[in-house]
RNA sequence: GCCCCUGUGGCGGAAUCGGUAUACGCGAUGGUCUCAAACACCAUUGCCGAAAGGCAUGUGGGUUCGAAUCCCACCGGGGGCACCA
């Protein structure tokens, strides 16, 4: 690393070098954490002093998603967010805001408690530890965080509540009428009052609620609520040793953490019924500030296809279909169910009906022995052969007929594992003429093919999925298709033949890990094994201390194993004697823990209150800084900055979460955060030598003929910046040799904040120059004197002041740091041009310190107090642009003719089209380019330009 | 395959209301300072051309007096989804 030493003989002594960066910085960050310049007060509660202050400003939440304190420690690529929502911050502090920003720490899962098994040290201990380390490192950038409102997941205060949470939203149901969640107590009430049956599917008992008993009635209750255990097909990663929620397996079929296979397994285990929010989870995201992207991801995700429901009668069954085309029922030629679906079995006969053709049947004797083989086959393929046989269609005739209520046409049913049973009703019908899956699968079994829409001209494929006039479809025939979707719904439902219906890809959410790092249940079991919530008064249920903390983890392959939760294993903590109200008994405590996404399901509503004992946060306090308002219609943190990895975990579980809150009153917004910011990825160059290893990156070296490495070339890659490419720069080198303020500016002048960008560590000179330069605009290098001059601005750059102050904000405001830098080096290169050797105005200085303190705040507040100055800048008010001073007297304008610019003329700023005309008419380089030729037509835009054509 | 984003000098990027393309920075070149180097400072720097001028925002078309910006097609790069009926 060449830089400067602050030492040098032959360097100025008042030069600002990194060692005197070092030196400003860390008395400063010292002078803040004193001060608690960054205390942002509540309106009530312990964190309320000061309030009055700043009662009637307006204020601001500003988000960092929260690291997960790896033992890794930060390199330069980590606090591009951090760094920019907090000269956000800043800003809007010295706008006038009360801004609250600060950070905490999401330390409960996999990597933390992986880390601790490879160390032999405890997680705790690990965790801790980890998080000192950050906490150093984000001290050492200058983030102006509130520090009493920190918190860490993994803290027992913390956690208590994430329990608490858990226990309302066990304690809560969807009503779909009122479309909220209502505490179960009042299901309850309503059952007993007979007002109301229990909801579809949830009784299998087969007496209405009156008849059942006090076990029954639980269990029922239980189908209800918005966390509930169940017994369904789950994803199990032996080798990680717990199974995993549908957003953490990838789209091959592997796990996300670690690259483990995953198999699907039928278990009991712990669900969020985030189904049930599905319509509002994707409606607001149409009132919410985010990137197009995430929210088309979530809608994604989420899945929501509007169809209908189709009944097909079929010997004494009935077999109800999803589809999105009702319009296309005239040609629906066969129908297929799912492998699994558990109608099958009533419908096969003893033997192939006449008429069977040969290769509907597998080759089997019966149906039954048919379907079995094709069940077989279809369970034994996992995610990965599915996809590398190419989707060859494959079924089989499950020897039946079914009725199409539109036409009463027999049409045959098969079994495909192309239809999921997950999804819909696990059935369709299918329509070869207008799907492409159902044209494969008609043409490998000989199926009819009907088309029901003409397809549009020109058209050669096979199955016309475009729109189109209805043909082959009687009373249909010549509707399009919406029209005819309506009409055809109208007429099932009329006949009793479906009705219109709503699907969803999401799935309810696989809520228990079997892991040791993470938050327990706040649930016990009794004999009847049913689950009972621990009252709130027994929170925290804390985290048993044991030194045999390994997860139960199997060979990766292995997907006959079982999960095994290591808190199985402390029997004297599982087996409890509790008087839970009706006199001492034991029971059986749960004993998987919740995923690590839990603690980032509310965070931000702690950040808010870190303190208080008696409620998650306190309402007036939620209201105050995430209520809805006019430019946040639903509520939530002014900004939140994270990377776009979690557009479908983090960011859609806690939507959830908070909607929950929402519905049962605890906050008055229904979203959590109205403007999310993905913030764009630091990239490094890597080099690879002849053998294909890679080298260390910060020892090569460019020359003309290409990079080399110790004399031998190297070729350069670019890609994440990591330990295994070798070419990690750590904020702690750039402190060392440029200081924090320098590094601040260089990640902020790469481009705007969602972009992503290279590292160059050369290039981190120029940012490191602009300080200099305007601590040379303040500070005389050679005697340390200030030497700035109570002079008036000369008219000239008092115009350029009041244009940068307009263009610095607009950059502020809009996220895009990397413009106010530009504009305030062209100021300070303006300055240092006028006045070399010192001279410039306090009246500019001192706007130009104030402008440059969000993005380099210790320099900044360093200059600002040896400009006289003996408050810190941190509540300063930001410079306000003049704005007649915005508008030159005269301007340039550009002249064209035909379009091409000829010239430039120098006007009055309010020239109007005719005198903008006759100037332009009245230069020489005009005229010659004219050449005394007629203009048909001139385009005089005042302010803008002039253009002849001619 | 479908959907979304993106393409500007050697490099990062400005210019998004359709109106002077390449602000600002890095690098490069020359200079000042120095015994020398580094640092710092000053100047030049889209390409072709001696100049006049011409050509340039992935490619080809279109709309327009005028297009990096709007429309169509194609090519390259990145990301998401992937038998979801």
């Amino acid at each position: 690393m060449s830089t400067t030493d602050g030492a040098d003989a032959d360097v100025p002594a008042f030069r600002y070098t990194a060692a005197v960066a070092n030196e400003i910085e860390t008395g400063w960050q010292a002078h803040w954490a004193d001060n608690g310049t960054f205390d942002a007060p509540n309106p009530s509660g312990p964190l309320a002093e000061g309030f009055d202050r700043v009662a009637i400003r307006p204020h601001a939440y500003v988000m960092d998603m929260f690291p997960y304190p790896s033992g890794a420690g930060l390199h330069v690529g980590h606090p591009l967010g951090y760094i920019g929502t907090d000269v956000f911050a800043r800003y809007l502090r010295m706008r006038g805001s009360n801004v609250l920003h600060t950070m905490g720490f999401d330390a409960f899962g996999l990597p933390a408690e992986q880390y601790a098994v490879q160390t032999g040290q405890h997680p705790a201990t690990t965790t801790y530890g980890n998080i000192e380390i950050f906490l150093k490192q984000l001290r050492r950038l200058g983030l102006g965080h509130d520090e009493r409102r920190r918190v860490a997941t993994t803290d027992p205060a913390f956690y208590r509540w994430t329990q608490w949470i858990f226990l309302k939203i066990f304690e809560s149901w969807y009503d779909p009428i009122a479309g909220k969640a209502r505490p179960v107590s009042e299901l309850i009430a309503e059952l007993d009052a007979g007002e109301r049956e229990p909801a579809e599917g949830t009784n299998s008992f087969g007496r209405p609620w009156a008849e059942l008993s006090d076990v029954e009635r639980r269990q029922v209750v239980d189908n209800h609520r918005l966390a509930y255990r169940a017994e369904s097909t789950v994803n199990w990663a032996p080798g990680l040793g717990t199974v995993l929620a549908n957003e953490e397996v990838t789209a091959d079929g592997r796990s996300e953490r670690g690259n483990f296979p995953v198999f699907k397994k039928p278990l009991a285990q712990w669900m969020m019924r985030i189904t049930a929010y599905a319509d509002r989870l994707v409606d607001d995201l149409d009132k919410i500030d985010w990137p197009d992207k995430v929210r088309t991801m979530q809608r994604n995700w989420i899945g929501r296809s509007t169809g209908a429901h189709v009944r097909f009668a079929s010997g004494g069954s009935v077999i109800e279909v999803f589809t999105t085309r009702p319009d296309t029922l005239f040609g629906a030629t066969y129908v297929v169910l799912a492998p699994e679906h558990p109608l099958v079995d009533t419908l096969l006969p003893a033997s192939w009906p006449e008429g069977t053709k040969p290769s509907w049947t597998g080759g089997y004797e019966t149906p039954a022995e048919a379907v079995d083989s094709y069940r077989k086959t279809a369970a034994a393929k996992s995610e990965l052969d599915r996809q590398s046989d190419g989707r060859a269609k494959t079924g089989v005739f499950v020897g039946a007929y079914a009725t199409n209520p539109v036409n009463d046409e027999q049409i045959p049913v098969f079994i495909a594992d192309y239809v999921l049973m997950g999804y819909g009703t696990g059935a369709i019908m299918a329509v070869p003429g207008q799907d492409e899956r159902d044209w494969e699968f008609a043409e490998v079994f000989d199926l009819p093919i009907v088309r029901t829409v003409q397809p549009s001209e020109g058209f050669d494929g096979k199955a016309f999925t475009g729109d189109g006039p209805a043909i082959n479809s009687g009373f249909l025939d010549g509707m399009e298709v919406t029209a005819a979707k309506s009409t055809i719904s109208a007429w099932l439902e009329e006949h009793g033949h479906g009705r219109g219906a709503v699907t969803y890809r999401l799935r309810d959410w696989l809520f228990s890990r079997q892991r040791y790092w993470g938050e327990p249940f706040p649930v016990v079991y009794d004999e009847t094994g049913l689950p009972i919530a621990l009252p709130e008064s027994m929170l925290p249920v804390e985290l048993p201390e044991t030194d045999d903390f390994s997860p139960k983890s199997f060979a990766p392959e292995d997907a006959d194993s079982t999960p095994e939760p290591p808190l199985g294993r402390l029997s004297d903590w599982v087996e409890v004697e509790l008087d839970l109200g009706d006199g001492p008994k034991r029971y059986r405590r749960e004993t998987n823990t919740m995923p690590n996404w839990a603690g980032s399901c509310w965070y931000e509503l702690r950040y808010l209150d870190p303190t208080n004992p008696d409620v998650l946060v306190d309402p007036e306090v939620e209201h105050y800084w995430m209520g809805p308002s006019a430019d946040r219609p639903l509520g939530g943190v002014e900004l939140y900055v994270g990377g776009v990895e979690h557009a479908v975990l983090h960011l859609l579980y806690s939507r959830f979460w908070h909607k929950v809150l929402y519905d049962l009153g605890y906050v008055s917004s229904s979203e959590p955060f109205h403007r999310l910011v993905n913030q764009g990825y630091v990239q490094a160059y890597a080099y690879v030598d002849s053998r294909g290893a890679y080298v260390p990156a910060d020892e090569v070296e460019e020359t003309p003929d290409g990079y080399v490495w110790n004399g031998q070339p190297v070729q350069r890659e670019y890609g994440k910046m990591g330990k295994s490419l070798k070419n990690v720069v750590t904020p702690d080198e750039m402190f060392d040799a440029y200081g924090a303020d320098t590094l601040r500016l260089f990640e902020m002048a790469g481009g705007p904040l969602e972009q992503s960008r290279p590292w160059d560590t050369k290039a981190v000179v120029g940012p490191y120059r602009l300080l200099q330069r305007i601590w040379r605009v303040v500070v005389d290098e050679n005697s340390g004197a200030v030497h700035v001059s109570d002079d008036s601005i000369p008219e000239e750059l008092n115009r350029l002041l009041h244009k940068t102050i307009h263009a610095v904000r607009e950059g502020y405001d809009s996220l895009r740091f990397n413009t106010s830098i530009a504009r305030i080096t062209e100021l300070n290169n303006a300055l240092t041009q006028a006045y070399p050797h010192g001279g410039a105005p306090r009246a500019v200085a001192e706007p130009l310190v104030l402008m440059l303190a969000p993005l380099a705040p210790h320099l900044a507040e360093e200059l600002w107090s040896r400009l006289g100055h003996d408050v810190s800048l941190a509540w300063a008010d930001f410079p306000v642009a003049d704005e007649a001073l915005l508008v030159d007297e005269t301007i340039e304008v550009p002249v064209q003719v035909n379009g091409k610019l000829r010239s430039k003329i120098v006007v009055p700023a309010d020239a109007d089209v005719a005198a903008l005309e006759a100037a332009a008419r009245a230069d020489e380089r005009v005229l010659a380019a004219l050449d005394g030729r007629e203009t048909r037509r001139v385009v005089s835009v005042p302010g803008r330009l002039v253009n002849f054509v001619v």
